[in-house]
RNA sequence: GAUCCCGUAGCUCAACGGAUAGAGCAACUGCCUUCUAAGCAGUAGGUUGCAGGUUCAAGUCCUGCCGGGAUCGCCA
């Protein structure tokens, strides 16, 4: 369904054509002043200079030839402003013929922005296995899965994949901790997946003893050698190390799925870098066949710089000097599987802006090396770096990492304590009363972190990520359930939403801002960027409260006022519904 | 040193090159005897880091400077 602004584009450009006017100008948008018109076309100013004509002379024409074609059913009041604004109010019967069509709108206002389904492979997440998942993989998780249901709402197949950090040292370094110490191997051979409470004993401890392992690797050389030794020999899928990987792998992802459980986060696949692993030998020997891959310092690179670089982009390097494999060639090879596996339109990597330069020498060297054409795109989608209120990287009081299920634990316990004193949702049965309170909690956690611009720095105040008044996931949830209530009562009293709107001043605002949605779930899309629909369903969250708050519904003694009020107040609460979800933010049933 | 990102109200952030730069928090004033006050209505708060330039129009684009952060071959 196409928006307001947009309709009124597609008549303008009739316009432009027919006054030779190219018709790229004729983008019609929401009026920068309300008070002056809904609707204005900036169009006429760049043309000004070509058509050798006064701007205001063109805004004129334009207008004529609008009147001309559209007879007076579209629009209500066309003038000129300032320089040579076009502004543009349209009829009481095209708006509210517009919002009947969209109550009735299968795709909920959702714009179709790949028309043939295309396929989009999108990597987020990215935890390690045998880590605890931390504040550091909130960022990632919490975009990624929005932009997977934002661009799926958008008519993209997307592939959600956790790309999990599970291949190469860090593992063998693991495993040869554990086939170190005899005493810890009845861990392994005792593993039974069935039972949670040794998952979670073997999770906890490969967790306190990875940092431990590490250690040694740096300090002990012989310990060096036993954890290249194991490397290898999971690279090899021998055993123990392979085994016992396996085990660490499972185990690890049962944590994860807790986490990304409680966070409202999911996946469509669980690959990670382990699944990369087969595909580099031959994409190693095809590079070298080619002649894109090259010896330098005992190194094989594959040199990606350009002539026309400011900034000089270093070789990417395939194989150490002692023959290891590193992330770049993971990734590269992980690009081979899904070339084959996904043939996406795009692969977009939702990962931290500092990995900007290793992106871009992955993406050049994949294109140099024939991994993926020109016709795919390749986007990495980057995030600004996590600091704490004071502007340096974000540390506990402790001066560790914050775990995230400590941090959802904190978000959901204030809920509690919010919800009590808000005095909502008190005479719920207990479960229930837990279920919004994790729900009020999430939404405070994701929309806090969402609404941030995704490029830039980002403070992450745990006060700011908790707070349920004003610009905030809770308030969100308050409104859309207010309705919902509304619509309740109103239902028990006999009165139902209206097929045909009737818009006074209070409401009128409203639904042109409904009619909105189209424009900026398309620009959400276009830029990766959830912040824009956190905005939306604010203002639109905002609107609403404002009429609710001065027009009362069921008192409404006029009928048809009544029932086109209801109508606009279900309306509203689908419109937040959907954004919500594009965001992954769930609204309970009440509060 | 080079390159990239950022610099907007006291704080945290918005603003497809367009009209009078907007929100939230904090501060102040009102409003619960009618649908959920996690709310609403309002007040106050700005030389958009600085200086030039391009443009009919610059917070936005270009150049230079200042300040902060990040990155710059065998970690991920």
């Amino acid at each position: 369904m196409l928006s307001i602004a947009q309709k009124l584009t597609e008549v303008t450009e009739q316009a432009f054509s027919a006054l030779g006017l190219p018709p790229e100008y004729a983008r019609v948008t929401v009026s920068a002043q309300a008070e002056t018109a809904q609707f204005q076309c900036n169009g006429a100013m760049p043309c000004a200079k070509a058509a050798k004509k006064n701007p205001r002379q063109i805004a004129e024409e334009v207008i004529e030839k609008l009147r001309a074609i559209d007879g007076g059913k579209v629009f209500a009041a066309l003038s000129v402003g300032g320089p040579g604004f076009i502004n543009m109010t349209v009829t009481e019967d095209f708006l509210t013929a517009h919002l009947a069509a969209l109550a009735k709108d299968t795709r909920m206002g959702c714009p179709v922005l790949s028309p043939d389904g295309e396929f989009i492979v999108l990597d987020y997440g990215g935890p390690n296995v045998a880590k605890a998942m931390h504040v550091g993989h909130l960022r990632s998780s919490i975009i990624g899965d929005s932009l997977r249901r934002l661009l799926g709402a958008a008519g993209y197949v997307v592939i959600g994949d956790v790309h999990l950090g599970d291949w190469g040292t860090p593992m063998g370094m693991l495993i040869a901790d554990y086939l170190d110490k005899q005493e810890d191997s009845v861990i392994f051979t005792n593993y039974d997946p069935s039972r949670p409470d040794e998952v979670e004993r073997l999770m906890n401890d490969m967790v306190e003893r990875y940092p431990k392992a590490a250690a040694r690797f740096k300090e002990d050389e012989a310990f060096r050698a036993k954890a290249h030794f194991h490397t290898k020999q999971l690279q090899d899928k021998e055993q123990p190390a392979f085994g016992m990987w396996q085990i660490i792998r499972e185990v690890s992802k049962i944590a994860m799925e807790k986490n990304f459980l409680a966070l409202g986060v999911r996946f469509d696949l669980w690959k990670g870098e382990s699944d990369a692993h087969d595909f580099i030998a031959p994409m190693v020997e095809d590079l070298k066949r080619k002649g894109i891959a090259q010896e330098s310092d005992g190194a094989l690179v594959v040199p990606v710089a350009r002539e026309d670089d400011k900034k000089e982009v270093p070789p990417l390097i395939l194989l150490k000097s002692d023959g290891a494999v590193l992330y770049g060639t993971t990734d590269l090879g992980t690009l081979v599987d899904r070339m084959q596996e996904n043939k996406p339109a795009k692969i977009i990597y939702v990962v931290d802006q500092r990995q900007g330069l290793h992106f871009e020498q992955v993406f050049r060297a994949a294109r140099k090396g024939g991994i993926v054409p020109d016709s795919v795109e390749l986007i990495h989608a980057g995030f600004g770096t996590m600091n704490g209120p004071d502007g340096k990287p974000f540390k506990t009081r402790a001066g560790g990492v914050m775990k995230l299920e400590d941090l959802i634990a904190m978000g959901v316990e204030k809920a509690r304590e919010r919800l009590k004193e808000a005095k909502l949702a008190e005479d719920m049965p207990p479960a229930e009363k837990e279920d919004v309170a994790h729900k009020v909690a999430i939404a405070a956690i994701k929309f806090a972190d969402l609404q941030n611009n995704r490029v830039a720095d980002y403070v992450f105040d745990l006060d700011r990520l908790t707070m349920f008044e004003g610009k905030t996931g809770p308030y969100l949830l308050y409104q859309a359930v207010r309705i919902n209530s509304l619509l309740k009562k109103a239902a028990e009293q006999g009165a139902l939403p209206a097929e045909t709107f009737i818009l006074q001043e209070p409401e009128r605002r409203l639904a042109l801002l409904l009619c909105e949605m189209p424009d900026h779930i398309a620009l959400a899309a276009r830029n990766y960027a959830p912040h824009i629909l956190c905005d939306y369903a604010y203002k639109v969250a905002q609107e609403f409260s404002s009429f609710y708050g001065n027009c009362h519904i069921l008192s409404e003694t006029n009928e048809g006022l009544r029932g086109s009020r209801l109508a606009l107040c279900a309306l509203t609460h689908r419109h937040l519904q959907v954004i919500l979800s594009l965001l992954g933010i769930q609204i309970p049933e009440r509060m």
